[in-house]
RNA sequence: GGGCGUAUAGAUCAGUUGGUUAGAUCGUCUGCUCGACACGCAGGAGGUCACAGGUUCGAGUCCUGUUACGCCUACCA
């Protein structure tokens, strides 16, 4: 290290390399230590990062900085996620493909573009490809993405171990999300059934409750009358007169007294002719329309449980495209004239249906009133952009509690067991769970993603049995059943009667998502190579449960809860000990900050104007689950941090012998504190140990902000107090030495020189290691000047708790019994470290009256009297010197006892 | 409609079990080229703790209500 200026721009890329070449952030299969996992959360590929990203995944990486610290071998991966509706568009537009079932698989199959040119193609210009080539292309593009995300993560100085990467598409995912499918299957955790359910008619495909999103959507009331036997009318509010055809039954409230008559009756319906029941059911609210509503199959969920309750017909005619469709010789209910309107409704959309309907009502005279606009709360697929239908389908399931009132408590039970961080997020989790009305509804009528590993037998009269599946053996994982066979068929029998059919559905990508502490720890049954860094079984089985689940409080309802469930079923355990929920980052305009707003600040301008540690050090200031407005000019007070630090470093060890600079910290350090032997160096390394106590303390519990804090505080005080005191001794002035002194005295002197040179330097190690979580890049940068190893392997902090000249004679506490080492330690710190706060104080005031004289704090002052309390003075007496020389008092330093506890300027003369 | 959270200096945030005069940083103002650092140092100004009640000797903190904002959830009669 030489004399010239030092700077943090432009330190990472070296100590990158760094890190990369030596491995620095590995994870130890063997060793020792105890393990900390972390199952990282996998960022969508297509998408891009903002600093709401830099924000959270800084604080996970704060948190695997810290256990590294102390001592435990963390397991920090990182995954990619690939799967699902927004690769699937990108990898369309980006090749100018799509997806289809029906191709056959080819290999080396190159795609007509490589670039935005899919992006204008027409949809049947689009290359159809089969649903393995699909995953092939996905992969290919991911890994150009994955590296893109790679070094942004690496340039934010993230610990990951980059050996340990998974992509939610890649053969491991498929194979262990297909796994844990049989798995469940063989258990009876995983269904299918034929049942209505939401459908979104524009991606075709069945959607989960998780995947909804309520959103305001104009109607219209119409009052439609129905006919009771005895001739009176009833009249009934709806906004969808379509389905009024496909009515079955009218229900309202048990307790109103409007339709105590009704019930048991039948009304006939208007148009149609329709004789049907009118019932009672708790989920009709009186208070809603006109108290009695008309039951369709289906017109919203609440239709659904009626319809399941009261154990009423289906009728359907709302069709998977969202037009009507129905067979005019099934729909058996309806007779006569009605019957050639139906077949004038068929092939409808919903929309014109209506308009049909209504002026039929008017026709007929059953439309009452005035048609009234509303609007209310619709459910639509979250990427979807028209309500969703209900329609009867053949899907499957996995038990989430919905449907099962002893599952939904375990579960509860388990939000109970994890560590919410912070607690309240918990309450989300809970009124998930209780809110389900459904089990969990995996598969997806898309092409692409995690195939459901299923065959279907035909029967001689072609019909398919969806009843007995044919599933393939573990071993024989990944499979395509689209290409794939059973194990005792072949391609022949595809398709035909006597034959088998493939299972087209994939999963939802939450099917896969929810492994990700099986599919990192590796959950496999594989053999352990040694050269193979991929995890398997045996790993797994140290890992799991892990340790930390990172993630943002908007995915509890889907990633953190379906994880909970899976792990529930398959290894009857939490997947995970603690749950880390970061908060949002908001715009100025404290509005979150997501790219569909518009609004995000993306990083890599930020990480070069200010340097890594500055982002860092803004994301480290807020606590977990709290949200936090994004402000640049918070982004240099990190910066001025880890500048200072650097200074600091280099004028410490600029005091310092080369042989302490060759030897390096861990071997010059016993020494060094052996060597301090001043009570004011003394007091501010106490001080130090407390403010490392409180700061692991706040760290244990997840509190990186206040840790940060703690530490920041007494590193500022340290270099402005504690440096600019000893700086004089340090460098070998002291008062008497001017004077010509005898040996002794010399040699007194030499020892008070070498405490405080001894002291910087103990501190300096010390705060190196505090800071080294929150600014990874600077303090790598200070010890690479004077060690050859990597501050964030080194762990000496562990020995560091206790200086040795903390550990005095043992007292007594207040009950009378032995303290323990720690409380003695305590009571000894607290005690001892009042005397470097006092000297803090002391400087204040003093300089307070050189600023208020407009005076440069060189400037000398004759004689300064200070008004202290007893105790005070005896514990300052000690520090004399080093405060006259610092405060560049010629004269005199008076301490006169003083009635008040403060200190204060009682005189002084220039 | 139900739930969770937030509201403290011009800005971003701390504020422990209720306890002297409510803290920090940025910005702003005044001064200082000090042998690590002018990307620095010293000092100052700046607050009716969203609002209204209540409990208490004492409330930023506890209770009740209100308002504003953010999020979750429910709502297609």
């Amino acid at each position: 290290m030489d004399q010239k200026k030092v700077t943090v721009d432009g330190i990472e890329q070296p100590i990158l390399q760094r890190w990369a070449a030596d491995d620095v952030y590995a994870y130890k299969r063997d060793a020792p230590g105890e393990i900390y996992s972390i199952d990282t959360p996998p960022p969508t590929v297509s998408g891009s990062l903002h600093v709401g990203h830099i924000f959270s995944y800084t604080h996970t990486d704060l948190i695997a900085r810290y256990k590294r610290l102390r001592g435990f071998n963390v397991f920090y991966p990182m995954g990619f996620d690939d799967n699902g509706l927004p690769t699937e568009r990108r990898v369309q537009n980006y090749y100018g493909v799509r997806p289809d079932i029906i191709k056959a698989y080819i290999p080396n199959y190159k795609p007509p573009f490589a670039g935005t040119a899919g992006k204008n193609l027409k949809a049947n210009k689009y290359d159809a490809i089969s649903r393995a080539n699909f995953i092939e292309l996905c992969e290919k593009l991911s890994r150009e993405d994955e590296a893109k995300f790679k070094e942004l993560w690496m340039r934010l100085g993230l610990s990951v171990d980059w050996k340990h990467t998974y992509q939610t598409i890649d053969d491991r995912s498929r194979r262990i999300a297909q796994k844990m499918f049989l798995r469940h299957l063989r258990a009876g955790l995983a269904y299918q059934a034929e049942s209505p359910g939401l459908w979104d008619v524009t991606f075709q495909t069945a959607v989960a409750q998780a995947e909804l999103e309520a959103r305001e959507y104009p109607g219209f009331y119409h009052t439609i009358a129905f006919t009771s036997a005895d001739g009176s009318v009833v009249e009934i509010e709806t906004t969808r007169p379509e389905l009024l055809v496909s009515c079955v039954a009218l229900v309202a409230y048990p307790d109103d007294e409007r339709y105590q008559k009704l019930f048991g009756t039948t009304v006939t319906s208007p148009l149609f002719n329709v004789e049907v029941p009118v019932l009672a059911h708790v989920a009709a609210q009186m208070d809603k329309g006109a108290g009695i509503a008309m039951c369709c199959t289906f017109g919203d969920l609440t239709d659904v449980q009626w319809w399941r309750d009261l154990k009423l017909p289906t009728r359907s005619i709302i069709g998977r495209s969202g037009r009507i469709e129905v067979d005019a010789n099934a729909a058996s209910w309806i007779t006569g004239g009605a019957r050639d309107f139906l077949l004038e409704l068929n092939g409808k959309t919903a929309f014109t249906a209506r308009s049909m309907v209504v002026d039929a009502l008017k026709d007929a005279g059953a439309l009452r009133g005035e048609i009234v606009p509303t609007t209310r709360m619709t459910n639509f697929y979250e990427k979807g952009d028209k309500p969703l239908e209900i329609v009867t389908s053949r899907q499957w399931y996995i038990k989430n509690g919905g449907s099962d009132d002893d599952l939904q408590k375990q579960l509860v039970k388990r939000g109970k067991e994890l560590n919410f961080v912070p607690d309240f997020m918990r309450t989300r989790y809970n009124n998930w769970v209780l809110g389900l009305n459904s089990d969990w509804l995996i598969s997806r009528q898309r092409f692409f993603g995690v195939a459901f590993p299923l065959w279907y037998k035909i029967d001689e009269n072609g019909e398919i049995n969806y009843d007995e599946p044919i599933l393939p053996d573990e071993s024989a994982l990944p499979v395509d059943p689209l290409i794939d066979v059973p194990a005792d068929m072949d391609e022949s029998m595809r398709d035909v009667p006597g034959g088998f059919t493939a299972e087209k559905d994939i999963m939802d990508t939450w099917a896969t998502s929810s492994l990700t502490p099986h599919i990192a720890c590796g959950y496999e049954e594989r053999p352990q190579n040694v050269e193979d860094a991929k995890t398997t079984r045996a790993d797994f089985e140290r890992l799991f449960p892990m340790s930390l689940r990172p993630q943002g409080q908007d995915i509890i309802r889907t990633w953190l809860f379906s994880t909970v469930v899976r792990a529930h079923h398959e290894n009857n355990s939490l997947p995970w000990k603690n749950a880390a929920i970061s908060g949002w980052i908001l715009d100025p305009d404290r509005k979150k900050m997501s790219k569909s707003k518009g609004n995000v600040v993306t990083p890599m301008h930020l990480l070069e104007t200010y340097g890594s540690d500055a982002l860092r050090y803004w994301a480290a200031n807020a606590r977990l689950g709290v949200d936090s407005a994004f402000d640049e000019g918070q982004m240099k007070i990190g910066r001025r941090l880890a500048m200072k630090f650097l200074n600091l470093a280099k004028f410490v060890l600029s005091l310092q012998p080369d042989e302490v600079l060759k030897l390096g910290a861990l071997r010059t350090f016993e020494n060094a504190l052996s060597g301090v032997t001043e009570d004011v160096d003394k007091s501010m390394l106490v001080g130090l140990c407390e403010v490392q106590r409180s700061a692991f303390e706040a760290f244990d519990d997840y509190n990186h902000a206040p840790a940060l804090e703690i530490i920041e505080t007494f590193f500022w005080s340290f270099c402005d107090d504690f440096v600019e005191l000893v700086k004089k001794r340090a460098y070998g002035e002291q008062e008497n030495s001017v004077h010509g002194a005898h040996e002794e005295v010399r040699a007194e002197s030499q020892q008070s020189s070498a405490s405080a040179k001894n002291a910087l330097l103990v501190a300096l190690v010390l705060q190196s290691h505090l800071l080294a979580p929150f600014i990874p890049f600077a303090t790598e940068e200070a010890w690479s000047w004077w060690n050859a190893d990597s501050i964030h392997t080194s762990t000496m902090v562990h020995n560091l708790i206790i200086p040795p000249f903390m550990k005095g004679t043992r007292t007594k506490n207040t009950e009378g019994t032995r303290m323990s080492e720690d409380e003695e330690v305590c009571a000894r710190s607290l005690q001892s470290s009042e005397l470097f706060k006092l000297v803090s104080t002391t400087l204040q005031v003093v300089r307070r009256i050189k600023s208020e004289q407009k005076l440069s704090m060189k400037s000398p002052l004759k004689t300064v009297r200070l008004g202290l309390s007893a105790e005070n003075i005896n514990l300052l007496w000690s520090t004399v010197g080093d405060l006259r020389m610092v405060l560049n008092i010629t004269c005199e330093l008076q301490l006169v006892e003083s009635g008040s506890s403060e200190v204060e300027v009682l005189d002084f003369e220039l």
